[in-house]
RNA sequence: GGGAGCAUAGCUCAGUUGGUUCAGAGCAUCUGCCUUACAAGCAGAGGGUCCGCGGUUCGAGCCCGUGUGCUCCCA
C-alpha cells in the first residue's frame, strides 16, 4: 500500500465517521456493563458551533471515548434546547423580513412558523458536532420541546404548584422592553454606559423658595416619585425629614423620609423614590408603605394610567406613548423650563442590558410565576450538601465556593416568560380572575367538574427555558414522563457533566435540585467546568468583536484531530484559555509526525527477517515496553484528576520524544538492512498501543493508522478496542535508558561544539566502574553518536576530547584537529556549579538542627547528593588534567 | 460595597500534604544540518530576583501576614 506524503484528514474524517456510525458503535443500550453516561449541555437551536462548543464537546468526547475503550457502556446523549427568547427573536426577525408582524399572527400560526424554522436550522449545530468527531448516540437525540419532554415539563409545573412551591406574584422583575418579557438576573448583563447625572430641585411645600436637590440618572421616572429619602445621620437634611416637597411637572406632594440605605456621599445625599421603576426603591417603598406608581408600559413608553386620579395636566398627558429615552430629554427640558434643573454632570454608570436583545433593562412590577426557592431547598437540603461533601465532585474545586455562596443567598426563581415559543403555562383564569392549574383543560374539567361551565382562558405566557433544561439528565431517558423505566434506571445518575462555569447557577444547580426532588438522587457524579475561550489578547470570543474563528473552516484546513489537539493542549483544567490558531498548527504537525512514523514502520514491513542471532537492539524493546507502562499509569492518574490537557501532553511527549525520537531511532535498521521479526512485531504493537492512548483525543488519524498497521478482521476497530491494562514496570531498564539518553546528548553536544560533521565517525572510549551496563546499550550508543568503535579504558585517553556524564568519563578520538578551549570552558563551568552545589549540601549537613529535625530519609538523600557531587568533581578535575 | 481567584522563562502555563541535581514543559528565539519517515523536520544551546516586603521553619516557588497589579462573580 502506497502511503500519501501527509495524513489526508478530509477523506479520513468522512470515511471513519460514517463507518463508526454504520456500525452503531456510538449507540448504547442498557446491559450488564458499568454505564458511563454523559448528557450534552444542549446547545441552542439557534446556535452554530463556536470555540466554546469545540472545547466543551471535545472534552466530553475524550471522556466518552476513553470510557468506551475501557469496557464501560458509554452513552453520550445529544440534543438541543428550544431557547425561548433567542429562538423567538430569530423567528420574529425572519417574519419581519417576510413583512409579517408577530402581532398579526395567532399563537398557533406563530408556532407553526417557529417549528418550521426549528426544523430547518435547529439541527445545524448537531451536524457540526459530527465534523468534530463527537461520538454521540444519535438515536437518542432529544429536544426540550419534544412531545414527551413538553408534557414532563408541564407535569413538573403542576406538581410543584400543588406542592405549594410555585406561586404567582407581583414582583419587581428585569423587564426587557424589546422582547416584552421578564428576564432572570442571570440573563442581564451589566455594562458601563456614559450617561448624565441630573440635579433636580424639588421645592418645599411650606416654602416654595426653598428646595431639596436630588441627583438622578433617570429623570424620566420623576412622575412616579413618591418620596425623597435621606440618610438619618445626614446633618444637611435632618431638619427636612418629615416635611413635604413638590414633584416637578406633576406637582405631587411627597414626604421626605430617612433611611440608612441612602449613601450620603452619592450625588446630593437625597434620593428620589420611585417604587415602580427601581428594585431598591421598591424595597424602600414597601418598608415605608409607599405607593408604587407605574409610569412606563411594557414597551418602555410613558403611560399615565396610574396618574389619572391626580387629574394630570395636558403636559403630563402629552407624554403618553413617548419612549423612555425620548421622554428623558423631554422631561429634562420641561423641568429646565421651570428653572428646577440645578446642573447636569457626566456620569459613568452600570446599566443592565438584555443578554439576548441588548435592550436596556427596566425594573418593572409585573405579575409573574415564581418558584419559592427557600421552600424548595428546605425540601432538598442535599442540593447543597451533596456538593459540599463531594458526593458530586466539582472540578476545579474552587467552584464549590461559588455554588454555596449562591445557594445561601438564593432568590425566588421567576419562571414565566412573555413569549409563545416554549411550554405554555398550564394555568387557566376564569372571568372572576381565579386561577386553575392542571396538566390540561380536560384534566381540569375531570378534577373540578364545576369548571366546565366557566369561561376559561389559558395563561398566555410560557416557561423559562431553564425550567425545561433542569430536567435534562432525567428526561432524555424519559425519567419524568415514564418514571422507573429501564433506561433511566440504568443511565441515571449520569457520570460526568461538562459545562461552562457561566451556567453553574442557570443550569447545574437547578439540575441538582430537580434530581433530588424527582429522583431522590444526584444527577451526576462529577462536574467538569471549563473556562472561557478567549483570544490571544485575552478577550472573550464574541460575534460583535468578530474574533471567533469559523470552526468548520478550521477543521477543513487543519483537520478535526488537529483542532481537537489545539484546543485540548491549551486548556488547563477549569481555567480560561487563550486560544491561538497556532495551536492548530502544533496539532497538524503532530499528525504529520505520527504519519511519518507510520511510513517508516511500513517501510520495514517488507524487510522483516527472522534472525537466529540474539537481537542486538533488544534493550530498546525492553525499555519501551517499560516506558509505555510507566506512562500509562501516569495517564490513568491524570484522567482520574480530570487533568486532560496534561494527559494529552504526556501522550504527545511519549509518542514524539520517546517513541519517534528515541525508540524508532534505536531499532532502525541500517540503510536497506533487514529488521528482526520480533522487533518489528513489537514495534507494531507499541504503535497500536500508542494510537490507543491517543484515540480519545485524535480519533481519526489513530483509527486510520490502526488499520494501516495491519490487516484487521471485521469489527477489529480502534474506536471500540479494549485497553490493555498497565503492567508492572522494571525501573532498572528505565534508569539505564535515562543514562543512555544523557550520554548520547552529552556526546552529541561535544560533536556539535567541536564541529564534527554528522557523517564523521568517532572512536569512543569509556572509563566507568560499570561496564556491564554499558554492554547492554553499547550498540545503540554507537549508532546514536556515530561511533565506529567503543572500548573500555581505565585511564585517560590522550589526544582526544573528554566529556563527563555523572561519574563516567568519555574520550572521543577523531581524525579531526581538536580545539580544547571550548571543552575546557564547559568543564570549568560544570566544576564551578558542582562546587557550589557541594558547598550548599555540606552546609546543610553541617547544620546540627537539620540533621536532628529532618526525616532520616531526607538526610540520607543529602548524604548521597554529597557523595555524588564529590565523585563528579573528581571526574571533572581528572578530565581537566588530561587536557 | 460583598465574594472568589490569579501573579513562575519573551508568550501560554505545570509545579499534586514544605525536602532528590527543582526552578520545569510547550511555543517562540539562537546555532548547525535538505542525515532515505518527517524542513510541518533533525541535532544542540541560551533564557527566570518564582510580583515587592516581612514572618514561621534546620529548610519556602509552595505555609502565614502585608503591599502592589490584574481577572471573574454577585449587588
Amino acid at each position: 500500500m502506497e502511503l500519501s506524503k501527509n495524513f489526508e484528514h478530509n477523506a479520513s474524517e468522512e470515511k471513519w465517521y460514517g463507518y463508526w456510525n454504520d456500525k452503531k458503535y456510538f449507540h448504547s443500550t442498557p446491559d450488564e456493563r458499568e454505564p458511563y453516561t454523559v448528557v450534552i449541555p444542549p446547545p441552542n437551536v439557534t446556535g452554530v458551533l463556536h470555540m466554546g462548543h469545540c472545547l466543551n464537546n471535545t472534552i466530553q468526547d475524550v471522556l466518552v471515548r476513553r470510557a468506551r475503550m475501557q469496557g464501560k457502556n458509554a452513552c453520550w446523549v445529544p440534543g438541543t434546547d428550544h431557547a425561548s427568547i433567542a429562538t423567538e427573536a430569530k423567528v420574529v426577525h425572519m417574519l419581519r423580513e417576510k413583512g409579517i408582524q408577530k402581532a398579526q399572527l395567532s399563537r398557533e400560526e406563530f408556532l407553526k412558523y417557529a417549528w418550521e424554522w426549528k426544523e430547518k436550522y435547529g439541527g445545524i449545530i448537531l451536524q457540526q458536532l459530527k465534523k468534530l468527531g463527537c461520538s454521540l448516540d444519535w438515536e437518542r437525540t432529544s429536544f426540550t420541546m419534544d412531545g414527551e419532554y413538553y408534557k414532563s415539563v408541564i407535569k413538573v409545573f403542576v406538581d410543584l404548584y400543588e406542592k405549594g412551591i410555585i406561586y404567582r406574584g407581583l414582583r419587581m422583575v428585569n423587564w426587557d422592553p424589546a422582547s416584552k418579557t421578564a428576564l432572570s438576573d442571570e440573563e442581564v448583563i451589566f455594562k458601563e454606559i456614559d450617561s448624565k447625572l441630573y440635579y433636580v430641585k424639588y421645592p418645599l411645600v411650606e416654602n416654595s423658595n426653598q428646595f431639596i436637590t436630588v441627583a438622578t440618572t433617570r429623570p424620566e421616572t420623576i412622575l412616579g416619585d413618591v418620596a425623597i429619602c435621606v440618610n438619618p445621620a445626614d446633618e444637611r437634611y435632618k431638619a427636612l425629614v418629615g416635611k413635604e416637597v413638590i414633584v416637578p411637572i406633576i406637582n405631587r406632594k411627597i414626604p421626605v423620609i430617612a433611611d440608612e440605605y441612602v449613601d450620603a456621599e452619592f450625588g446630593t445625599g437625597a434620593l428620589k423614590i420611585t417604587p415602580a421603576h427601581d428594585k431598591n426603591d421598591n424595597e424602600l417603598g414597601r418598608k415605608h408603605n409607599l405607593k408604587a406608581l407605574n409610569t412606563l408600559d411594557e414597551e418602555g413608553k410613558f403611560t399615565a394610567i396610574d396618574l389619572m386620579e391626580e387629574n394630570p395636566s395636558a403636559l403630563v398627558l402629552s407624554y403618553n406613548g413617548v419612549d423612555r429615552f425620548e421622554l428623558r430629554k423631554k422631561i429634562v427640558e420641561d423641568i429646565a423650563a421651570l428653572n428646577q434643573i440645578e446642573k447636569i454632570e457626566d456620569y459613568k454608570g452600570q446599566v443592565g442590558t438584555s443578554e439576548r436583545t441588548g435592550a436596556v433593562i427596566e425594573s418593572r412590577l409585573s405579575l409573574q410565576w415564581f418558584m419559592n426557592m427557600t421552600e424548595f431547598l428546605n425540601r432538598n437540603p442535599e442540593t447543597l450538601s451533596s456538593v459540599m461533601d463531594d458526593k458530586i465532585k466539582f472540578h476545579p474545586e474552587k467552584t464549590k465556593n461559588t455554588y454555596s455562596h449562591w445557594l445561601n443567598n438564593i432568590k425566588d426563581w421567576c419562571i414565566s416568560r412573555q413569549l409563545w415559543w416554549g411550554q405554555q403555562i398550564p394555568a387557566w383564569y376564569d372571568e372572576a380572575g381565579n386561577v386553575y392549574v392542571a396538566k390540561s383543560l380536560e384534566d381540569l374539567h375531570n378534577q373540578k367538574p364545576e369548571t366546565k361551565n366557566l369561561k376559561l382562558v389559558q395563561d398566555e405566557d410560557c416557561l423559562d427555558t431553564w425550567f425545561s433544561s433542569w430536567l435534562w439528565p432525567m428526561e432524555v431517558f424519559k425519567g419524568i414522563s415514564n418514571p422507573g423505566n429501564k433506561d433511566v434506571e440504568y443511565y441515571y445518575p449520569t457520570t460526568t457533566l461538562v459545562t461552562g462555569q457561566d451556567i453553574i447557577f442557570f443550569w447545574v444547580a437547578r439540575m441538582i435540585m430537580a434530581g433530588y426532588e424527582y429522583k431522590k438522587d444526584q444527577p451526576f457524579n462529577d462536574v467538569y467546568f471549563t473556562g472561557m475561550v478567549r483570544d490571544k489578547q485575552g478577550r472573550k470570543m464574541s460575534k460583535q468583536l468578530g474574533n471567533s474563528p469559523d470552526l468548520l473552516a478550521l477543521i477543513d484546513q487543519y483537520g478535526a484531530d488537529a483542532v481537537r489537539f489545539g484546543i485540548m493542549i491549551s486548556s488547563p483544567a477549569g481555567n480560561d484559555l487563550l486560544w491561538d490558531e497556532s495551536s492548530n498548527e502544533q496539532g497538524r504537525n503532530f499528525n504529520n509526525k505520527i504519519w511519518n512514523a507510520l511510513k517508516l514502520v511500513k517501510m520495514w514491513e517488507g524487510r522483516v527477517a527472522n534472525s537466529n542471532e540474539p537481537i542486538a537492539d533488544s534493550f530498546a524493546v525492553e525499555w519501551f515496553e517499560n516506558r509505555l507502562n510507566e506512562v500509562k499509569a501516569e495517564i490513568e492518574q491524570q484522567f482520574k484528576e480530570f487533568r486532560l490537557s496534561e494527559a494529552l501532553k504526556t501522550i504527545y511527549s511519549l509518542i514524539w520524544d520517546d517513541f519517534c525520537s528515541w525508540y524508532l531511532e534505536w531499532v532502525k535498521p541500517g540503510f536497506e538492512q533487514p529488521i528482526d521479526a520480533a522487533v518489528y512485531n513489537k514495534t507494531v504493537e507499541f504503535f497500536e498501543e500508542l494510537m490507543h492512548l491517543l484515540h480519545p483525543y485524535m480519533p481519526f488519524i489513530t483509527e486510520e493508522i490502526y488499520h494501516s498497521l495491519r490487516e484487521r478482521e471485521a469489527g477489529d476497530d480502534l474506536t471500540v478496542k479494549q485497553q490493555v491494562a498497565a503492567k508492572t514496570v522494571d525501573t532498572t531498564s528505565l534508569q539505564l535508558a535515562v543514562q543512555l539518553k544523557e550520554v548520547i546528548t552529552a556526546l552529541r553536544d561535544v560533536r556539535v561544539k567541536n564541529q564534527i560533521k554528522p557523517k564523521e565517525t568517532i572512536q569512543l572510549s569509556i572509563e566507568t566502574g560499570d561496564a556491564s551496563s554499558y554492554k547492554k546499550i553499547e550498540s545503540i550508543l554507537a549508532k546514536q553518536v556515530n561511533a565506529e568503535s567503543i572500548s573500555y579504558v581505565s585511564a585517560a585517553v590522550s589526544g582526544g576530547i573528554s566529556a563527563v556524564v555523572q561519574k563516567d568519563k568519555f574520550y572521543i578520538v577523531t581524525e579531526k584537529e581538536i580545539d580544547t578551549t571550548s571543552q575546557k570552558e564547559q568543564l570549568l563551568k560544570d566544576l564551578e556549579y558542582f562546587k557550589g552545589f557541594l558547598a550548599s549540601v555540606e552546609k546543610k549537613l553541617g547544620n546540627e538542627r537539620f540533621v536532628q529535625n529532618a526525616k532520616p530519609e531526607v538526610v540520607e538523600v543529602e548524604r548521597k547528593k554529597k557523595a555524588d557531587a564529590e565523585a563528579k568533581i573528581k571526574a571533572i578535575e581528572e578530565s581537566l588534567q588530561s587536557l
